[in-house]
RNA sequence: GCUCGCGUAGCUCAGUGGUAGAGCACUCCAUUGGUAAUGGAGAGGUCAUGAGUUCAAAUCUCAUCGUGAGCACCA
């Protein structure tokens, strides 16, 4: 006689178990329409599980979050269904929702190209369209295995023989002929999955390790109706717009080519806004207590192998020979910067140390991680390393994420993720410094109030980090900021200092970075303003116009004027009509034009246009002059 | 590195066996025009590279390089 409890604390009783369904259906017919799943007692479960004891009980629909998942969920069992039918030697493995869909790893003998991927979908509409019913049978461990035997899918039976203990009681979800394994809960009728659309299909190894056998997988995004299913396509059509690459040629900012891959030639707009990111970051540095430094980008095979680089990374470095010398185009900086830390005997009194390097680093990356000016060969980090006691982590972490949360409003990122990563299973260092080091980084997360993720095991050999990461225009994460806690290498490379007793003892090293490479910062911030970069950071602040010729000479002081001022300014004197002009500037997102003609020149004033079309109306030009100074101030900050 | 796709004029792209096309950009001429494209003419490509099939290859095959998506990697 099991009493439910409804989300608005309301009762319902019955006389026998009963399924989310039928309590659906017992509150009303439209509601019973649209359930997918439900919760008992926040537990996630089937339509079509039985209520048996009181119980607190939600109903999901296509409106819950969960059931948009449910739904995504369900599509990858569609893509089974149909995909058997038309390659019945598929085996499936497995098939998992991911942010705004969903895919299929599967393995078979063809591959799949564009076309069959047009068919597959085809199918799949076909299949879901009869609105047959999903049907759930709960048995043995011997019951799946034997059925998945049965039908080949040896990713299933490895799944069971590995991952699911012969006692539990594994549910299989039954789509007419075909037949998945899943926790669920699924949808209860296929009607649910009609708003899909397959994306494309790429190599996937089996349990991401790369020394399995390659899997065909096969994405695809669904939603709850088709106005959502259209958004989502059309923010992925809009998405592709902000691509830094397609803006970079259409703003000549910097291009790569062949003979240089995953390296960037800048041209003079890109260097613009390169220089002005990189001046900032000085600025900063100096202001939060580090000293800049540079140091040699080539150096002896041998400081590799003391700081333990070779041994991992010797294929991933670029090496040169001369002479009877061995030397690596430097990967990182910090060996280096050790080495400026090991000049002269430090004291207590010294630390913490901070040094900070525009650090210019060459890593040979897999041809396929290679991705714009986001990934590439070569690189330069706003790199430091802060030499302290143990006992300085703490507040150096908390004042680093203040500095790095200074930065990252100042470019107008007011939403970067942040994550702890923690100790792996190969590492260096006691459990004690872990433990303590892990403290340190998690009370400092804990200070900025931000929610931040943790990812166990995922911590670099010598220490625990933290890493910032922000999203490019569709949604890819790309790690910048980090500080990462190192135990080790500064005991490898002897750096010591003198401590209050008069011993000498290790200092513990941070690495730091806020821009993390400026190439990976800078394509971001192109996607993020789309290629219309605030006034600050604009390779052209202002386009000054002429209308005729008549207005050459005025336009020509107004910009020299501008100029003097140290705005980055422009004339644009050539014989076209205004509107090509303005067109034209507007197209290169520049943000101010200017356009004088004879009542401007008669007035002594400008005529301000923005590059979103607004008409700021004619104005002196000291009044656009602190106009822009007003602007160029605000740098990227939103408030 | 792996899987699949792609590589044609500066850019965006059309051209699927008979030695190459469009729009924009570029150059020249005319035009001096008040806020997103003035008109006309011209020049520009051993179709990524190499090999093969064929009477004939941008087009088919193979290899190499680059590139795109994803996977693996990311000190």
């Amino acid at each position: 006689m099991p009493v439910i409890t409804l989300p608005d604390g309301s009762k319902r009783e019955f006389d026998q178990p009963v399924s989310i369904m039928q309590i659906a259906e017992d509150i009303g017919p439209g509601l019973a329409r649209n359930t997918l799943a439900g919760r008992i007692n926040g537990e996630r479960a089937d339509a079509c599980d039985r209520v048996t004891e009181d119980a607190n009980i939600e109903i999901i629909t296509p409106k819950d979050e969960d059931g948009l998942e449910i739904i995504r969920h369900s599509c990858a069992h569609l893509i089974g269904h149909a995909l058997k039918q038309l390659y019945p030697d598929a085996k499936m493995a497995i098939g998992p929702t991911i942010e705004n869909g969903f895919y299929y790893d599967v393995e078979m003998e063809h591959r799949l190209t564009e076309e069959d991927l047009v068919a597959l979908e085809k199918r799949m509409m076909e299949l879901a369209k009869t609105n047959y019913d999903v049907v759930k049978k709960v048995g043995s461990w011997q019951d799946a295995f034997d059925a998945f035997e049965a039908r080949g899918e040896s990713y299933k039976l490895e799944i069971l023989n590995e991952n699911i203990a012969k006692d539990e009681t594994p549910a299989l979800y039954i789509h007419e002929e075909y037949v998945d394994m899943c926790r669920g809960p699924h949808v209860p009728n296929m009607k649910f999955c009609q708003h899909f659309k397959l994306m494309r299909v790429s190599g996937a190894y089996w349990r991401g390790d790369s020394s399995n056998t390659q899997l065909q997988r096969i994405y695809g995004t669904a939603w709850a109706d088709k106005k959502q299913l259209k958004a989502h396509l059309n923010f992925l059509e809009e998405a592709a717009k902000r691509d830094h690459r397609k803006i970079a040629k259409k703003l000549d900012l910097f291009h790569l080519q062949e003979e240089a891959p995953g390296m960037v030639f800048w041209h003079a707009n890109g260097w613009t806004i390169y220089q002005i990111v990189e001046q900032y970051m000085r600025e900063k540095q100096r202001k939060h207590g580090y000293q800049e430094i540079k140091t040699p980008m080539i150096v002896d095979r041998s400081l590799w192998e003391r700081s333990g680089h070779w041994d991992k990374f010797a294929d991933d470095m670029f090496t040169t020979h001369s002479e009877s010398r061995d030397n690596a185009v430097k990967p990182m900086n910090c060996p280096c910067h050790i080495q400026v830390f090991n000049q002269g005997l430090k004291s207590y009194r010294d630390l913490p140390l901070r040094l900070a390097e525009f650090g210019s680093c060459h890593r040979n990356e897999a041809s396929g991680a290679l991705h714009g000016i986001m990934r590439v060969r070569g690189f330069v980090q706003d790199d430091a390393h802060i030499f302290c006691t143990e006992e300085q982590i703490q507040d150096e972490v908390a004042s680093f994420i203040k500095m790095l949360e200074e930065v990252y409003y100042d470019f107008g990122y007011d939403d970067f993720i942040l994550k702890l990563s923690t100790r792996p299973e190969k590492r260096v260092g006691s459990d004690d410094d872990w433990d303590r080091s892990e403290k340190a980084l998690e009370d400092a997360l804990n200070a900025t109030g931000k929610p931040w993720d943790i990812l166990p095991g995922e911590g670099a050999f010598y220490g625990p980090k933290i890493e910032f990461t922000l999203k490019d225009s569709i949604g890819r994460l790309w790690q910048c900021g980090t500080i990462q806690v190192d135990f080790s290498m500064p005991g490898r490379l002897d750096a010591q200092f003198v401590d209050e007793q008069g011993e000498r003892k290790v200092p513990v090293m941070l690495h730091r970075a806020i821009v993390g490479s400026f190439e990976r910062f800078i394509g971001i911030l192109i996607e993020q303003y789309a290629g219309a970069m605030p006034a600050w950071l604009a390779p052209t602040q202002v386009m000054i116009c002429n209308i005729t010729d008549a207005q050459s000479e005025t336009v020509q002081k107004i910009t020299e004027n501008l100029e003097n001022q140290g705005f980055r300014a422009k004339a644009d004197l050539r014989n076209e009509k205004i509107g090509f002009k303005i067109r034209e500037h507007t197209i290169q997102r520049i943000p101010y034009l200017l356009v004088i003609g004879d009542k401007e020149v008669e007035n002594g004033t400008v005529a301000v246009r923005t590059r979103d079309g607004k008409d700021l109306g004619v104005m002196p030009l000291a009044e656009f002059s602190e106009l822009l100074s007003a602007d160029i101030a605000r740098k990227g900050r939103t408030n």
